[in-house]
DNA sequence: CATGTCGCCTGCGAGC
DNA sequence: TGCTCGCAGGCGACAT
């Protein structure tokens, strides 16, 4: 499941194994999601840049190669290899081969004119590191709905980049009840620091790898060793040793501190 | 436009 | 041992 910083950490590793190739033969999975994955061949690569958990490889034609990871994506630059989940690939021109993995083909492919996105990649919030990104920002977006904290976080709107483990270690952090659907302008500000503090930090500890998460060669985050929250449920809480609880949140798994996250 | 719901995908581990 | 079943969950498409 990677986030904004398993995103950055393979971004990171990306960058100087792909930037000035260009591809000279591509494939790629029948599905639509990975097929235009094959219409970057003869393109070459000039830069990696990242928004949200998107990685954007801009090309010298104006254009950008959009890949989403979704789940269980993986990337990595090298000799070419018979792995049955492949779902892309890009030859180039130093005789090496970028390989997308995806098992679970969660993942997407997109290839069009540079800056002209769709889906939730055209409306997605600032980048976390972005000084847009404000308590006074997340404030207002945050009240501006009706929806629950973590519903929003992981819309994408408030800000960039926030997944399921980096919603609850930041929820936890801040001290704010994940399930609430309105936030006091202090609780703004401990959140938008505790955001920005969690993303900070998984890309300085290479990401979390719980399962399918790889770093470009091969190797696991760290970051998994540090987390507070985030499947901590019946564990005691390291801030106040309540046992912490868990909760279903839009389909989707909640650890929260039933004494430090109170409503 | 904001919001809600469903489908996409497959491996893995728990339980029987 | 071998089987079923729940679970992991971000995003796009579509309905309201």
């Amino acid at each position: 499941m990677p986030e904004l910083p398993e995103v950055e950490t393979i971004r990171r590793q990306l960058e100087p194994a792909v930037s000035g190739r260009t591809v000279v033969e591509a494939g790629s999975h029948p599905s639509a999601k990975f097929t235009p994955a094959r219409a970057a061949v003869g393109a070459t690569i000039e830069r990696v840049g990242r928004r949200g958990k998107f990685l954007l490889l801009g090309t010298t034609d104006d254009r950008e190669l959009v890949i989403h990871l979704g789940m269980t994506g993986q990337l990595r630059v090298g000799e070419p290899t018979d792995d049955p989940y492949i779902r892309a690939w890009w030859t180039l021109d130093n005789e090496q081969t970028l390989e997308f993995r995806d098992v679970r083909r969660f993942g997407r492919i997109r290839l069009g004119p540079a800056g002209q996105y769709q889906g939730i990649l055209a409306k997605i919030g600032p980048e976390p590191f972005d000084p847009v990104f404000t308590g006074q920002h997340l404030y207002a977006a945050i009240n501006g709905s009706k929806r629950q904290l973590k519903t929003q976080l992981l819309s994408q709107h408030p800000v960039a980049g926030v997944g399921n483990i980096y919603a609850d270690e930041a929820c936890w952090r801040a001290g704010v009840h994940p399930g609430v659907r309105r936030i006091t302008k202090k609780q703004a500000a401990a959140l938008r620091d505790a955001i920005v503090d969690v993303l900070d930090e998984g890309i300085e500890h290479g990401g979390t790898t719980l399962r399918d998460y790889r770093t470009m060669d091969g190797g696991y985050g760290e970051n998994q060793n540090r987390l507070e929250c985030y499947g901590r449920y019946d564990q005691p809480c390291p801030r106040c040793n309540t046992i912490m609880k868990k909760l279903v949140l839009d389909a989707r798994t909640t650890t929260f501190c039933p004494t430090c996250q109170a409503r």
